[in-house]
DNA sequence: GCAGCTAATGAATGAAGCTCAACAGCGGTC
DNA sequence: GACCGCTGTTGAGCTTCATTCATTAGCTGC
């Protein structure tokens, strides 16, 4: 990690690698904009040029340093998912997940939030394909879930992916800055509640109440009617 | 709007107006980082030195300019919002509102999505208060929605305010960037519906439930008061 | 051990934000 | 109405930083 000139002519795979855990660790720790080249070679232990031996330019290497990891992040969730069922666990998953990366990597996470998307090629990039690949899990179990049954079938899928991704990215903001604290499960839990539920009050008697209520009423007024029956032949 | 080297000493309101016009122009078309302070001085009729007697760089620059434009949504949305009532009308308006902006200005929302946040000093800068005084709104709404019974009192009002907004900024994002359209009304009823009632079917209570439960209530109610006047008469 | 290939170098280039010493219009004073 | 200071305005120049390219030097095949 330490800058040493080395010039020694090591395998490509290896100098790339170089370069990107320095870009990875430069990016992180200043941001896209204040992260310079020159640090970036330092640290790498290479000297400016040879960077674009590699990339094209500064943008297109952060975009492989996200990329790289990105690819672990969607492999990894997809493998743990497997092992998770019902609707309600699966969508808890993908949210507590999503929140965890963000709780373990706000540096890096910022960086994606705020520069990725910037660049007008972002819809060409690989970061777009795997983007959709990450949240396309979330929309699956949104589809089984209708399908079991456990999901209301009119429901906009997409708009609910982007409920989960959006509201998490929104709500964290302020601690991928570096302000405040993230309290992950109590997230996790109230997130995954207000999507299945709603916040509106209506919706917390379950079906049949309205049967069984009337089943009641009908009891009573049967009830009464006898008692008025037999009141009336007793008087 | 065409570049006039005037060499006018103009009073400084009027000066500092041209140049945050052509600054709002100049980032809305190219975005921050593309946008260069010669492209806006000369749209402005001025020289770049000029631009620093009265802003400090080139993002005082930019956080001016939304102010100005922030300030002015602010105020219209509180009046507007006056003279609705009902929690699900006045969240839809607010939903519906942040909706239109984004569809009729969505060069300038990229710039605010991406840009502002970026700074470090966000959060000590105007566009922060800003920020906070417009979405105190929801906020307000759904206390409101609480203290009248529409809206469960064990829900995270500052998530459901992250809902509305992160989700708002997560779904049009495509088509702040030029890609595809934006459908405001569908949209707002979407989410508006999901918000208030959430994705499970659990939650179906089929339509006629609350008449129903009125009606078992008049059922009950006739029958006490017979039953009143019946055992009033019998003893 | 030589030749050729190419990774690696580092100084040069150019673009863009920003600074500053000098200039010029304006208002006040005698 | 001429002088004087004040300050808005200028534009050349400084600095920083991404990017380029001619040159150098380690590796590989013959």
């Amino acid at each position: 990690m330490t800058a040493r000139r080395s010039f020694a002519r090591l395998p490509r795979e290896r100098r790339v690698g170089d370069i990107l855990d320095a870009a990875r660790s430069v990016f992180a720790e200043h941001g896209y904009e204040n992260a310079g080249m020159s640090t970036i070679a330092e640290q790498a232990g290479v000297v400016e040029g040879t960077i674009y031996k590699y990339f094209a330019n500064k943008r297109d290497l952060l975009n492989q340093v996200l990329s790289r990891w990105y690819e672990g992040m969607v492999a990894d969730q997809n493998d743990q998912l497997a092992g998770i069922v019902g609707t309600r666990s699966r969508l808890r998953f993908v949210i507590w997940r999503h929140l965890k990366t963000i709780a373990t990597e706000p540096a890096l996470c910022r960086v994606f939030f705020l520069e990725v998307r910037a660049a007008g090629e972002y819809h060409a990039s690989d970061l777009h394909v795997l983007n959709r690949g990450y949240t396309r899990a979330a929309v699956a179990i949104l589809r089984e879930g209708i399908a079991t049954g456990e999901v209301r079938p009119d429901i906009p899928v997409r708009l609910v992916r982007d409920i989960i991704y959006g509201t998490i990215e929104h709500h964290t903001w302020d601690y991928v800055c570096g302000r405040g604290g993230l309290h992950v499960e109590e997230l996790a839990d109230d997130l995954t509640r207000v999507v299945l539920s709603g916040i509106g009050s209506r919706c917390e008697a379950e079906p049949g109440t309205a049967d069984r209520l009337e089943r009641v009423a009908d009891r009573l007024e049967t009830l009464m009617a006898r008692a008025g029956r037999d009141g009336g032949a007793s008087s």
